[in-house]
DNA sequence: TATTGTTTATACAGTGTGTATAGTTCCCGT
DNA sequence: ACGGGAACTATACACACTGTATAAACAATA
């Protein structure tokens, strides 16, 4: 049962709920400033919500971030992804798995960068968050890589592992950064990545 | 001049540098733990000085830290890359300086890390460092893809912007972090990124 | 109305950075 | 030998941020 909020005290109607303008508010402070200047004092403040509040909504620093991530990857369409392993070509399937991802980089990216590299220090928290996330990405493209091989008849484990570690480096959030770098729109970004991809497995491009 | 120092107070003898004492601290602390746990104080304490004495070397933990990634670059054999970028065949060049960036990398793994996602909290210090460092990687890749698409004939602009954006994706420290795990070492990585490097490029690789 | 869940104000402990200040110890030039 | 300066240290402080504790105010619902 979702637990029902009032609205804030001071303002009046506003069935937004709490949890939602607090993440917003979070969302936004990571992207204006870096993170020097991320504190929950100030995320409460933007939020229009007392600094107990966000620690009672979300316990501590970490798992707000986490949920800002969830967030982010929700709404970032990363849940195309099932429906994009699901083609029967294995290149289309590389072909859709390449978009679900710069689209997921394209939706937020300053937003992502900032969490990305907030995460990159603790082991647990946000950081084991994208590390799992990455790991989701690695298996995804494992499977498509097998299935490429199979089809194309690439000699056994060798042409796989490096394959996977190499479209591993390609899809991650970091070249998706540097490429987005000065006039490439995300669907130019997308088809360089194929094109690459291609070059990198051995297979006719377009 | 070299500002002169002398031995610490209880120890005897010892014509260790202090600043180099501490940089080494710092280092090692930064491998074992993660950052939550490097503090000034313990870097002082691990270095056997006071900490006050750190911040009379270096002013502030930034600059400490700045220094840091100095001397890692310095060690790990950067200076090699002008005599890399010196060969006749720019291909050659290409792979001197994928060579030169993995003797890097590989150099202290570890701490490059964690002084790398570090830096991309913050706009300026170590972080602005890496960045620097990361340009210059970029200018030398332009420099060898300009020389390479005229010597193959390769058509123009398009091109080269393509191949060293992906490039400069490809030899990155998070690039290598990933290939070089799981039983590839340094040189297995080398010729992995320069296989692939020719395969961007279009030039014929071994 | 009583209860429960949400929000708030206030106060506090703990930790880390950075500064200020004064004192110590050594080295070196005169 | 003396004085000055550089390196180091001890102590104390201001400040910011995280996280906890406690009690109170408030709304919706049973």
């Amino acid at each position: 049962m979702p637990p029902r909020r009032r609205p804030p005290p001071g303002t009046e109607g506003s069935g937004a709920d709490t949890r939602s303008r607090i993440l917003a508010a979070a969302r936004d402070l990571a992207v204006e400033n870096g993170f020097d200047e991320f504190t929950v004092e100030k995320v409460a403040e933007k939020a229009g919500v007392s600094r107990m509040t966000v620690y009672y909504q979300f316990g501590s620093k970490q798992e707000l971030l986490e949920a800002l991530l969830d967030r982010l990857a929700e709404r970032g369409g990363i849940d195309r992804l099932a429906e994009a392993m699901k083609r029967e070509d294995p290149l289309d399937s590389l072909t859709g798995l390449i978009a679900v991802f710069c689209g997921f980089w394209a939706s937020d990216r300053v937003a992502i960068r900032r969490l990305r590299s907030w995460g990159g220090l603790r082991p647990a928290g946000a950081g084991a968050d994208a590390l799992e996330r990455d790991a989701r990405r690695r298996r995804a493209l494992e499977s498509v890589v097998r299935r490429i091989a199979q089809r194309h008849g690439k000699p056994g484990k060798r042409y796989v592992k490096d394959a996977v570690d190499l479209l591993q480096v390609l899809t991650s959030f970091e070249s998706y950064d540097v490429l987005a770098r000065e006039s490439r729109d995300e669907r130019a970004v997308a088809r360089l990545i194929d094109r690459t991809a291609r070059a990198i497995l051995g297979v006719e491009g377009d």
